[in-house]
DNA sequence: CGGATAACCTACATGCATGTACGTATGTAG
DNA sequence: CTACATACGTACATGCATGTAGGTTATCCG
């Protein structure tokens, strides 16, 4: 029974037992909305997956759409440690382009970033908090992501084409699409979404020999929520 | 006109007026598959739209799952009618792939494209009939651009990389994210799914001259299902 | 040790969407 | 003109998921 389970384990701190409980409901939710979805998704199989049950999530957290806002700001969280933080360190826009590639396919492994792609086409066209927070993440990276091609053009680093906006969002989608496909493939070939955004931007290919050997990026598996 | 022939165009009446509520009732599916997806899919909403309420639709349809499978029968014939023919025209692999991913990419314009990708993602890990159906069909070309990347790898087309099918799947998703992420922009430049597959695959980019000159291609509106 | 507070569970109320049964009107054949 | 079939509408029953209220158990502090 969980309550024999929670008086025999280590006494913790009452915050300590909400933050842990917490976490344990974002994952189960962030699991659940990777597969099911937020119409789909039941409460009742979130908090038993996470060991509790409705009352606690209740108890945690306002309502369903609080619980998806609050994975939603879980995901952006740890996108901008992984992903973002690296891209940030580049100083050439083609090089951070480059990052957000391979960053971003490596990010795709993990549950949230399904979870992302899910709620993004769930919410698309409609006019909800949780579609609004998913599509104000994606805009500021789009964003960023049209100025990086922007200034790669007029550095003459690529050659012109169809608007920045336009080949932000088509960038973008490559790159999910690469790194969604690919995802639970073994090794991960992250080079492939670069091959691919290369040939997007009109970058020349990669050197063959790299490209022969292949280099896969091995990921380490999810993380605690924090 | 012979009594046959009368009383034949007389019985056809019926038959064509229930064509077209059946096709008014799809087509407002369709659309409804697009932006609600299945679960957030409201029958009543579907059959208003089309000028009819959810007693017509109980009889042309046996159930919600019904009109849905309907649906994804529909998208298949005419993807198979506007871009799997023109594929299966072209004798090179190579050209064959660039035929699916310009093809892909116009056929993304229509609203059943997107209707094909919110279903996809929403039936992902489930096991429903209607995920099911349109995993076939994914499964389907997927094998069809498998084969077609092996054989332009045997022919030395393409240099080797990660598994035909990993390709594939890389390929298809790659397509379908351009197209998506470009529908509603003007004019629409399918040359963009080619460069990104280009890159994708391996092969030298488009040349500059043509890719200069960006021939958009513009496609005819939906047309009425059959 | 014992009250207070927070964590958590159980049971009920509500709303919404599906599916079904039945009613009506229009078309069709003898 | 009569009898039947088909297209379509209306109203009810059911199931399911959310949200809420109140009770029970665990932890904190004087």
């Amino acid at each position: 029974m969980t309550t024999a389970e929670i008086s025999g384990s280590v006494r913790r701190r009452q915050a300590d037992r909400r933050a842990r409980t917490r976490s344990a409901l974002l994952e189960a939710a962030a699991r659940g909305l990777s597969t099911y979805g937020y119409a789909n998704l039941v409460l009742e199989r979130v908090a038993n997956e996470a060991g509790y049950t409705r009352g606690a999530l209740y108890h945690l957290f306002a309502n369903k759409e609080d619980l998806a806002l609050a994975v939603v700001g879980w995901i952006e969280e740890t996108w901008n440690a992984e992903v973002g933080r690296r891209a940030d360190q580049e100083t050439h826009p083609v090089d951070a382009l480059i990052a957000i590639a391979r960053g971003h396919a490596a990010y795709c492994r993990r549950e949230m970033a399904r979870a992302m792609v899910t709620l993004r086409v769930e919410f698309t066209g409609q006019d909800h908090p949780v579609g609004r927070a998913i599509a104000t993440i994606v805009d500021r990276l789009a964003a960023s992501c049209a100025a990086l091609i922007a200034a790669a053009r007029s550095s003459g680093a690529i050659p012109p084409g169809p608007p920045p906006a336009a080949m932000a969002s088509a960038f973008l989608g490559v790159v999910e699409a690469v790194g969604i496909e690919l995802a639970g493939q073994a090794p991960f070939d992250t080079q492939l979404a670069e091959r691919a955004v290369r040939g997007l931007l009109g970058l020349p290919p990669v050197a063959p020999a790299v490209e022969a050997r292949g280099d896969a990026a091995v990921l380490p598996p999810d993380e605690e929520p924090t």
